[in-house]
Formats: structure tokens, C-alpha cells, sequence
DNA sequence: ATTAATAGCGGCA
DNA sequence: TGCCGCTATTAAT
């Protein structure tokens, strides 16, 4: 198949990892979620994705959509599902139960779950976007406390506090 | 191959 | 408030 690199980005909030290949970007580590991983280092091919990912860090709207994903390794429904929540635009959000319906199973708020979990490519797939209903927070498969980050960032636009 | 469990939600009592 | 069913996927049996 295509070999496999990793390449990280240094940001205020951490250096996050990335593998990648030719084809696209395979994955996406938060800071701190670093895995050992044994493939060998190269540079990023999208030149300007370390720029991007900071400006989005310092509340700056950012278009993702020009970034290859491999989202070879997903189930339909899981496909489907991240291919819809890549579409919601900066600053918003829809619950599970939109998600799914979105995705072609209105009713299967519950397997958007299991598909969220299954995300490989945070911040670019923007997961944090979907949150459950009646104001709660929902649940993250990265870092505790990241997705609240990450809504506070786009909530605050550029911030207006230190 | 079958069962259990999971980033949840909505209906109903 | 609490119980039930629903959906896709994975892990465990």
C-alpha cells in the first residue's frame, strides 16, 4: 500500500501528530496522545497545515475541506456520518440525533456515537461539533477537557480576554 | 455465531 | 424521575 509517515505540529496548546501517506491524511493524535508510533518521519506534503491549525487554535474560522482524508478504514455508516459533521461550519453544532439524520439514519443518534469514537482525524473531522441535547456536553474520545476547549475557541472567535 | 456494551435521544408513565 | 426501544459497530464470549 502507500507508506506511512508521521509528521508532528507544534501549537501553544501542545504538538499534535499526524500520520499521513501520497493519498492523504490517515490520522490525527492530540498533544499528549502520542503512540509510539514507528513509521518513519517526513514532512507534511500540505504545506500549509501547521500554519492553518494554528490560526484555527487562535479562533480563526478555517476551511479543512481542501485536506485529503484516508478514510478507507471506516464503516459506511461511520463514513457517512463524518463526512456530514465535516460540513458543519465553524462556530456551530448539531446534536447526535442531527448528525444521524443527516447521515441517512434519523433514528441512530446512538450509533453516532459509536462512529464519533471512531474518528481518526480530530479537529479536521470536527467532532466536538456534535453535542447531545439539552445543553449537555456530550463525550470525547481525546483528551478530557478538549472538546470544551475547542467550542470555547470557536465560540470566542477572536478572544477579547487574556 | 451470538451477546453485550457503547460519545444518546425521545416517548411514555 | 425512571424505564424502554431504537441503530451501527465493536469487543467479548
Amino acid at each position: 500500500m502507500h507508506d506511512l509517515y508521521c509528521d508532528r505540529i507544534d501549537t501553544p496548546k501542545g504538538v499534535f501528530l499526524i500520520l499521513f501517506h501520497s493519498e492523504g491524511i490517515s490520522r490525527i493524535y492530540f498533544p499528549g496522545q502520542d503512540p509510539e508510533c514507528s513509521c518513519p518521519e517526513g514532512k507534511l506534503p500540505w504545506n500549509n497545515l501547521a500554519e492553518d491549525l494554528n490560526r484555527y487554535l487562535s479562533g480563526e474560522a478555517v476551511d479543512w475541506s481542501r485536506y485529503p482524508l484516508d478514510t478507507s478504514c471506516y464503516r459506511p455508516f461511520t463514513k457517512a456520518l463524518l463526512e456530514e459533521v465535516r460540513q458543519i461550519p465553524f462556530g456551530r453544532v448539531c446534536t447526535y440525533r442531527e448528525a444521524a439524520e443527516r447521515a441517512g439514519s434519523p433514528r441512530a443518534c446512538r450509533a453516532a456515537g459509536q462512529a464519533l469514537k471512531a474518528n481518526r482525524h480530530p479537529v479536521l473531522v470536527p467532532c466536538h461539533r456534535v453535542v447531545a441535547s439539552g445543553g449537555k456536553l456530550g463525550g470525547f474520545s481525546g483528551p478530557p477537557g478538549w472538546k470544551q476547549m475547542l467550542l470555547e475557541i470557536e465560540a470566542g472567535g477572536s478572544r477579547r480576554e487574556i
